[in-house]
This record gives structure tokens, sequence and C-alpha cells, in this order.
DNA sequence: ATATTAATTCGACGATTGTCGAACAATGGT
DNA sequence: ACCATTGTTCGACAATCGTCGAATTAATAT
């Protein structure tokens, strides 16, 4: 049983969202589940080993940009779109404007 | 005589911008920068040796968010924001609307 | 029970980062 | 000429980061 925590939305820190999406692999992924409402961390399409992608689920995830939800042997995962949007306006559209980088 | 040189705003990367922001004390660097329009870098009050402030600057410089323009012995320093508003707006808001952090 | 699928955890590694003191460079004032 | 002011540059250091393979856990299917 993997019991994630997800930070409360008022202790989200500005620096901290900010290294999260520092990223390219990161940015991705929250592009990726911005178009898609709701993925598995497996369907989200990207050139690095299982263990990296894990990692950089982490960091969004404690950064509070993502939340996960574990479904079967899946982890089904989703921008914590409203809570950021009220936090801190505009961000998520900055990485929706953002063309995606050619390989991530 | 130092030639600062800055990047063109058309290759300003959003990692690049992110990764510049993710620390407390760049984030205070341009809030005061905003709030004041130009400074010596002297005159952005930090709780940081001379040579870490420095660097700072550089790491804002080469990711595009400040200008940099030498007068006698100071460098006089700006926020790019008609460029940075084009490029990337609301990230700018982003930052003026985070309370500033107690000590930098 | 066994195998499969999905994802985390554990070192390990090289690279980058933030920090500093000391030395250096450039300008302006006396 | 000398000094003070302002910044940069140069190692150096500990800490963090992104990456990976291998081992591990958990749930499902056969």
């Amino acid at each position: 049983m993997k019991p994630y925590t997800h930070p409360d939305a008022s202790e989200v820190t500005l620096p901290a969202v900010m290294q999260a999406l520092s990223d390219p692999c990161r940015i991705g992924i929250i592009r990726a589940l911005l178009e898609s409402d709701e993925l598995a961390c497996n369907e989200v399409p990207l050139k690095v080993a299982k263990a990296t992608r894990s990692h950089h689920f982490s960091v969004l995830r404690e950064a509070g940009l993502i939340m996960t939800r574990t479904e079967g042997t899946r982890c089904m995962t989703s921008v914590r779109k409203k809570e950021i949007d009220q936090r801190f306006p505009g961000l998520l559209d900055l990485v929706l404007r953002e063309k995606p980088a050619e390989s991530v």
C-alpha cells in the first residue's frame, strides 16, 4: 500500500513550484495531464527510465502540483488545477502556452 | 569594462525562467526591482555575501529576466518587463503577488 | 501458486547549485 | 598618485539534482 501524501494548498510555496517546473520533463508531464485530465504515470510519454519517471512525479506531488490516486496497480494522476489556479493564477496557463520540448 | 550580455527574448525558455525563479533570494530581487524600476545590485537588500549576490544577478540575467546597464562603478539593473510580459504573460504578476520571504 | 503489470525504493554516479572568502578590475573622488 | 566604492571572477566546499539499473512491493489475472 502506498499512502501518497499531498501538501495542503496553503503550504505550497512559489519557489518550490518554480523549482518543480524548472525541468522540461516535468513541464511535459503537467502539459500531458492538463490535456487529458487524468493519466496513469505510465501513460505519459517520456524518454526516461521508470525510476526517473517516478522521481519526477514525486517532485511534482511534493510541490503540490499534482494529485495521485491509486487504482489497482496503476497510479492515476491529475493536476490540482482548481487549487493551483487559485493560489497561483496564470501559472498553469504559462505551462500550457509553452510549446512542448522535442524530446523529454 | 564588463560587457553584460543579455539573451534575445526569443531564446528565453520556460524551464530556464522557472529555474531562475526557484530561489527565494532571486524572487526577492525581482520583487525589489519591480517595485523600484531600476536599482543598483547593491541597493537590493539581501543577506548574502557580495559574491553570492553577483551570482544571483548573473543567473537572472542569463535567464533573460533582467537587464543590466553600467553607470560609473554601479550596475543599474531593471526587469525586462515588457518582453517578459509578452513572452510569459502573468509570470511577473505571480512574483509580485507572492508575499516576500522573511529573510533572504 | 505463479506470472504479469505498475510503480516505488535503494544505492550509486556525475553534474549542477548556492554559498563564501579572497583576489581582481574599473570607475570616481580626494 | 592614492583610496574608496562597486562588482566580477576564481577556486573551493557541501548539498542537491537528474539519471539509471536492480531489487522490491502491491494488486490483478491466469
